[in-house]
RNA sequence: GCCCCCUUAGCUCAGCGGUAGAGCAACUGAUUUGUAAUCAGUAGGUCGGCGGUUCAAAUCCGUCAGGGGGCUCCA
């Protein structure tokens, strides 16, 4: 029997014990749905990571958010009397009979494609649906529940299929998990970079340009610190920095194989009559850059980074924030090296990923090795090559990693890696990619030391993916409470009142003198205003400047975090502690 | 692009067939302030655009644009 045991050995605290729980809990929500909507029909209700959902096709009377109440409410009644979920093994033939019976074609479709004798159902009370299980011996542990959006979801994931209604739900074993959930989203919305983008004054986007951010001076503080932040560290990790054009020949674009694999996603624009398209990557930018010289194997590996702007076009409806754009600036770099190379890179670039990641708090990582897809160019003994390097750079260094077989580009097998941010979300950030094609095609050469022309192999890799997305995961991986270092305001000088603005001028001068980005509040307000205000807009350090301070050349220096308070700090004291504190970390 | 929802003052939102509202911000005046909101006043919107229904539309319908939640794909 076996069905019911991952719940009840693991528990709710394990991945398979919710999972368990929730794909219970769908049958319980289609259960409430069919008896409110009759004429629905079932697809698939699996278990997802925060919760679950149920494809079903209403056939025209779909519910809104407006039900959500009654149908969470049948929900509860159903399960406030408990049901065993009873595995039942049926005959193709009995499993097709019932959903034709029912015109259900979805069903129909989905055992078609199952094997022979494998074909379960699972009967709670009088709810039967087709499910392999497991399931929850009864649905007695299931006492919260919240229906949470409806979406629409293509039969199949093919939008060329009808078009389904998904409801997301989750439910919980008991009341306060579920308000510890909502308290998690509220915490979560409340973190939205688009909202902090607002508030602390960075970008905004604008219907002028669906999709493309306006950066706003301190946004522009931000963006700019982390680039230099960034370009600095390339600098000293054997990088040279180039750019190259945003507009370039359609030409090209059909030599890289953009043309053909990518068209969709590009703009296209014609000068002199000429056609040409806005890069939407910078690779073909670069190896144009490599072929200018003759290269000896003695000069690689070349490593060109290039903050690269790029545009793309995405569809209209997955334009979200900073975290899908149309237009976004890459911190991109190609590895020019010998294949007996590729190894040695890795491991430097693992390190250097490990590195920035550390630099912003995001030590709980995730790193996927995608292996050679069935559709692939390059030699077979390239392939084992590159994809032993790549695992014994992750084994040298010592990183964890999981093998996704199959699931690498055409041109080369890569990495991916993934940070989880306070909130235990996952994102995906930078990525390295071999590529065994850009080389041939380009035809980019390198003399060995045989005198002989060899093809390099070529690495494209990205450490943050690009500037944008990465501002938009920090600001919700820090809730807007940047880093000193990166801070677009990193001192407010409040003046106790209008008669200390002057001395607050001087303050300002001295802060801005030493590189401390600062701002002076001269609002006729109370003390006590001002600091919310700042406190609001999240600025690290506050000097509170009055008479006493004016008197004796000093600050009180009010700290974000700790909201406490050091007076009498003489002022070239402050400016010099702040300078240090304020460096860009290595 | 497709499905559902949303768009009212700079921001956050109320009003949902019968002459446009609040709080904050802005401006003016009073106040000259000591660690998370001083008081009073003024100004600000053809209620996203365009059509339609109606005696009457922010409110109902259509359409376009933008935004949100998803689907697909990815950084």
């Amino acid at each position: 029997m076996g069905h019911a045991t991952e719940f009840h050995l693991k528990g709710w605290d394990s991945p398979e014990g919710k999972f368990v729980f929730w794909h219970s809990s769908a049958h319980i929500l289609a259960e409430a749905i069919l008896s409110l909507y009759p004429h629905a029909k079932l697809t698939i209700g699996p278990p997802i990571e925060n919760g679950f959902y149920y494809d079903i096709d209403f056939e025209g009377e779909a519910p809104s958010s407006d039900d959500f109440a009654r149908i969470e409410e049948k929900f509860l009644a159903l399960a406030a009397q408990p049901e065993y979920f009873i595995r039942k093994k049926v005959s193709q033939q009995e499993a097709l009979a019932y959903y034709e019976q029912q015109g259900n074609r979805y069903k129909v479709e989905l055992i078609r494609e199952l094997p022979e004798n494998e074909i379960t159902f699972y009967e709670s009370g009088s709810f039967v649906d087709l499910c392999k299980g497991p399931h929850l011996w009864h649905s007695g542990p299931i006492r919260a529940v919240k229906i949470l959006s409806l979406a629409g979801a293509y039969w199949r994931g093919d939008s060329r299929n009808p078009q389904l209604t998904r409801v997301y739900a989750i439910s919980f074993p008991d009341q306060a998990l579920l308000d510890e959930y909502i308290h998690l989203m509220e915490e979560a919305a409340r973190r939205d970079h688009r909202h902090l983008g607002k508030q602390l004054d960075l970008f905004s986007f604008h219907e002028e340009g669906p999709g493309f951010p306006f950066w706003h001076p301190k946004g522009m503080r931000l963006l700019n610190a982390l680039q230099d932040w960034m370009r600095a560290k390339l600098l000293r990790n054997g990088y040279e920095e180039i750019r190259t054009p945003i507009i370039l020949t359609q030409q090209l674009w059909e030599r890289s194989g953009h043309y053909e694999n990518y068209r969709e996603n590009m703009y296209f624009t014609e000068i002199d009559e000429q056609p040409y398209a806005v890069k939407p990557m910078n690779c073909p930018g670069s190896t144009i850059v490599y072929r200018t010289q003759i290269h000896s194997y003695r000069d690689l590996p070349l490593r060109l980074f290039e903050f690269g702007l790029v545009h793309r076009h995405e569809l209209s409806g997955v334009l979200t924030g900073l975290f899908r754009v149309r237009a976004f600036t890459q911190d991109d770099a190609h590895i020019y090296c010998t294949p007996e190379q590729i190894e040695s890179e890795i491991i430097s670039l693992l390190r250097l990923v490990s590195e920035v990641y550390d630099t912003f708090g995001f030590t709980e990582r995730e790193i996927y090795l995608s292996t050679r897809p069935e559709k692939y160019i390059g030699s077979l003994e390239l392939w084992a090559q590159a994809e032993n390097a790549l695992q014994s750079a992750l084994q040298s260094v010592g990183l964890p990693y999981q093998i996704n077989p199959g699931d690498g580009a055409f041109y080369g097998p890569k990495i991916d890696f993934i940070v989880r941010d306070t909130l235990r979300r996952r994102w995906q950030l930078g990525t390295i990619q071999l590529d065994f094609s850009m080389p041939k095609r380009f035809g980019l050469e390198y003399i060995g030391s045989d005198g002989q022309p060899h093809t390099p192999v070529m690495i494209h890799r990205a450490l943050l993916g690009s500037f944008e997305r990465f501002i938009g995961v920090l600001l919700e991986h820090t809730a807007g409470e940047l880093p000193l270092w990166l801070s677009p305001v990193q001192v407010a000088i409040l003046p106790v009142s209008e008669k200390f603005i002057a001395y607050a001028g001087h303050v300002a001068d001295q802060m801005t003198a030493a590189n401390i980005r600062c701002i002076i509040d001269k609002s006729d307000e109370k003390l006590g205003k001002k600091i919310r205000l700042a406190e609001q807009q999240k600025f690290p350090v506050i000097c509170v400047v009055g008479a006493k301070e004016a008197e004796t050349h000093t600050v009180s220096i009010r700290d974000r975090r700790s909201r406490t308070q050091t007076e009498g700090v003489p002022l070239s004291e402050a400016v010099n502690h702040i300078r240090m504190a304020a460096q860009p970390p290595v």
